[in-house]
This record gives structure tokens, sequence and C-alpha cells, in this order.
DNA sequence: TTTATTGTCAACCATTTGGTTAAGTATTGC
DNA sequence: GCAATACTTAACCAAATGGTTGACAATAAA
């Protein structure tokens, strides 16, 4: 049962070990967005963030809800509006907290 | 310069995204250790473990001193100390709060 | 000086990753 | 019915990952 938290957690480092998901989790903090939508600030095709996306779905950090041939992704899903918030909360930390941490290790390796 | 500050989240997260290299971490905020000693509980030869490392150097999150043949890791450097105590904060954020966001999405996944 | 210990490095291997193109599936609209 | 739209899927590819073995380097101990 440990395995099981380990490779969850595999999977959402893993996720978010790339700058594309990374944005991808960045433009749907702010709102649930299409696919195509998603896709269009990237210079890839359309399978390309089709399958960045489903990295971030098998991370069970996006969800997608199917509406006609319209598939909306979001961060989560509306039972849990209010954990979106929250993700968002993460991000900024993730971004922030962690380049401080890394660029002062970084630094504190030169001095070294 | 958004880039540098992509590329280290990148190698941060993907240095975080594999269980052995997080089994070191935790290893290593209890203590400074040794390559031999990091390795042993691990069912994998010294030269795997010491590509691990190399990644968690290449990430920042583990510094190196070499004294005689004995390298000892630890997940920062001396004139940061205590830096250490707030790593660990960070690895105890992302392995129990992670995990309790995976789980949530994944359990309102099942009810959608 | 010889031997054991600590660890790296290089070469290799199978698998995964991240991208492409091309074709296919639904749905929508004319 | 036919064409456009919104996506997925499959096949492929180069590069990266995670592991191995085996040879090497450097230090410590005999």
């Amino acid at each position: 049962m440990v395995n099981n938290k380990s490779t969850q957690l595999d999977a959402v480092f893993h996720a978010l070990a790339d700058p594309t998901r990374r944005a991808i989790i960045a433009r749907l903090a702010q709102a649930p967005c299409g696919i195509s939508e998603l896709a269009a600030p990237f210079d890839m095709t359309l399978a390309a963030i089709s399958k960045h996306i489903k990295v971030l779905e098998g991370a069970g950090l996006v969800v997608r809800s199917i509406e006609g041939r319209n598939h909306t992704c979001q961060l989560d899903t509306g039972p849990m509006l209010g954990g979106m918030e929250w993700l968002r909360h993460y991000e900024n930390f993730w971004n922030q907290r962690l380049d401080a941490l890394v660029t002062a290790l970084n630094t504190d390796d030169t001095t070294a």
C-alpha cells in the first residue's frame, strides 16, 4: 500500500517535470478549457498535447469531461471546485519556493 | 530567464519522480551519509545508486563532500544547514499533501 | 608493496518519453 | 448526405532513463 502511494507520487512528479505540462496546469488553473484551446499557445501538434493531457490525467491532476465532440479539461471535478484554489496555491508554491530552494543550493554550491 | 527557472524545475521534479531517489532524500534528511551506506538498502548496484545521486546533485537537491575515498552526501551544504529542516518540511508536504490531493482527485474521478 | 575498500566511468541494453505524421472516430452544421 | 470541426489512436523515431557489467582510480590498511 506504500507502493500505491509511491507510484502515484511518481506519476505526479513525472507529470510536473515537463514545462509544457506545467504550463497546461497553469492555464487550467485560470479556467477549464478545451483541448484545442489548450494546445493553441504551443508550437506542437494537437496529438502531442493530447498525450501530455493523458499524462496529467493519469496522475490525477486533470479531469476530462466530454460534451459532444468537445473535451473540457479542468484541474479537478465539480464536487471539488474548492480544491482548485488549493492547487493554484501549490503551483505558486512549487514555482516560487522550490525555485528559491534550488537557487539557494546552487549559490551555495559555487561557494563551497 | 524564465527558461532557467523552468529547466531547474524540470530537474527537481524529475529527480523526485523516482521512488529510489525519494528514498535517498528521505534517508539523507535524517543524516548525511556515504554512498555505500546509502546504497545498502536497495537491491541495486552501487553504480546505479551513483547515477541516482548524480541526478539529485544535478537538481541541486544533494551536495557531495569528498574526504579521502569517502563521499558524503547531504541535502544541503554547510552554510545552509538550516535549510535541511526546510527541505524535510517539503518532503513531508509532498508525500502527504500531494498524496491527499491525488487520492481526492481519483475518488472524485470514480464519482463522475 | 600488496590488498581491500570506496566509488566513478564507459559501454551496453531494454524501456520510456516526447515528438512527428497519417489515419480514424464522433459530432456539428450546411 | 457531405464537409468541417474536435479529438484520439497507431506507427514510427530519436533521445533520455534506469539498470547492468566490467574496468578503472584513489585511498586506506596489511
